[in-house]
DNA sequence: GATGAATGAGGCTTCATTCAT
DNA sequence: GATGAATGAAGCCTCATTCAT
């Protein structure tokens, strides 16, 4: 964690972070080796003596800085815009802005990328959907909504990012929650 | 004279149609002109006769393979789960599975694309709005959460594809429909 | 002489004029013979249609609007710098200040370039000779010096328009006639 | 592992070997890299390891292997011809045939060369005038008549040889060099 | 004669990756 | 372990030239 040019951060850190901040800006594809290693401030070569090949800096990327988390699900009973407002603010996502950004920009890439960002899908999902059924009163709503609301909190979640960054549009996240609670609440 | 393949859709066409399947199964960085020119069944330098820059054949794709419709909107007075549900089938993109799927993906790549997908979502959101408004007996409702309803059902319809194909979950537009319907239904 | 798109200046006439201008500027390897004809206003076909090669363009070029002159010398006897000033002001050119730099410029590329260059300096030099001889009162000065004299005068001559050009340095042809009339007239 | 031709000058130097070989022989524009590369027994892509752009190639030929010289001038008081001739036969120019035949011809490719080339234009000229200024008993000569004589004799050095090259026709500098003088002489 | 689509060779450049030191 | 020279495949693009209409 230990970033920057310290006396030795570890040439291999220090590889990763320059990785980290180019493959966020220009993209995996169009960031060259030597520029990651420019960056970093090593000889080329020594990036290859760390990642044998070039996807495999992406690959502990995402490995090494990107966890999905999987404590238990925090939930107000009573309250599901609470809930789900505070899961918006606590994504089951350890990771840089830069490395979200990395996660959602190449998940076409790798497959170890994509495998990623389905986990953390399936969790945003499971722990919404969780957190709703504790935090409604009497959960016999209908589940196939409980699972519809689940999974478009989850959509929106993973994905504000990405829509504002390319269309401009911001969307909120609690506002979107309280909608959701609003659906599933006034089934009683 | 007549060596092409196809009914001869014109050479430019034929480039198109295989930039369109190409870009659309490995994206555009993946894909070598040289490719695209052999799929086409033309000379390499034909591509650039008509495309001066590779990045113009994916611009002229979006240009010309893509319409943002803007058509008045159909609503159902009192049914906003069916009209939002409409809507989903009818998305206001005229465009080829293939050209939707380029239309998310490379967003990033140029700007021409990523104009294209926010008009899609600006004119989604309108449509939904406006749709929901109809639909609503009285639309007196909160005017934030019928924006934010807009909002999400159009993240939900545009980013379904993306989610499904990288993380193998499917949404299903008609119950979100109907979840959003829902909340604010309620209101009365 | 017409230039200009006039009702039909003839479609010659005018990529000529666009090569003499393209070329002159960027150079004959950096022309495309596309360039030509758009700036001449005509399809590209057009130019190979009337010149089968790229180089003939240059060599019809030469060939038409670049003329060596061959008359006879004025020279006024007894006053040799004032003759080879006259000399510098009528150079046994006639061409356009492009055509000149054309000239200077291609004598690399093309043989036939080349040789008119060549003639050029030889006609110089014969004139030079011949008014110097005429202008002096008993021409029994040196041969070998007269000789060294009108080569100095004709390199200057010739290549003043490109030192400038290159070194940005000017040289002024009456300067060097008045200093080449005294290395000669002082003789006696 | 020497596998090379030359006695290892390395393939840097090699590369600029051969490519002074070829820009001197066919031009600039007119040799390919892969020229270059064969040539110096490289592989193509080394070229671009030394030299990010073909141009650089050239640039660096400019830089290293030209030197305008700024010693201090000889001059023979009383033999203005002598002291000329011997500016003509010390050039100062340190650089092969070849960059010589190089600088002229490229002059107007790029500006670090024509730059180089006005640069030695200037310093023949400084020292011609100096060193007739030294060579001249009183020189209270007209100043303008020198700088003519030092500018003609600069314009005549620097193009004897594309003059000799292009039409064929010889310039014997020592002839100049006494005709000059012999302008200047007179003047008493 | 006039036109612009068609052709393909070849140029410059990029870059992941290897490897000797 | 660390280094940067070496390698060569491949990509984008340019362009003179041909040719069917």
């Amino acid at each position: 964690m230990d970033r920057k040019e310290a006396p030795d951060a570890g040439a291999r850190a220090r590889i990763m972070d320059a990785a980290e901040k180019l493959f966020a800006g220009g993209g995996y594809d169009a960031t060259p080796t030597a520029r990651i290693a420019e960056l970093a401030g090593v000889p080329k070569g020594l990036v290859f003596h760390y990642f044998p090949r070039k996807i495999d800096v992406l690959i502990s990327l995402v490995d090494e800085r990107t966890v999905v988390t999987d404590e238990e699900v925090e939930a107000f009973p009573g309250d599901p815009a609470g809930t789900l407002s505070r899961l918006a603010r606590r994504i089951p996502l350890r990771a840089s802005p830069a490395m979200r950004r990395i996660l959602f920009r190449e998940a076409d890439t790798h497959r170890s990328v994509r495998e990623r960002l389905g986990r953390l899908n399936s969790e945003i999902i499971r722990r919404a959907r969780f957190a709703l059924e504790l935090a409604l009163p009497g959960s016999r709503g209908d589940a196939a909504r409980l699972e519809a609301a689940a999974a478009t909190f989850a959509a929106v979640l993973i994905y504000q990012e990405s829509l504002c960054l390319l269309t401009g549009h911001h969307i909120d996240p609690d506002a979107v929650a309280e909608l959701i609670a609003h659906a599933l609440g006034n089934l009683a």
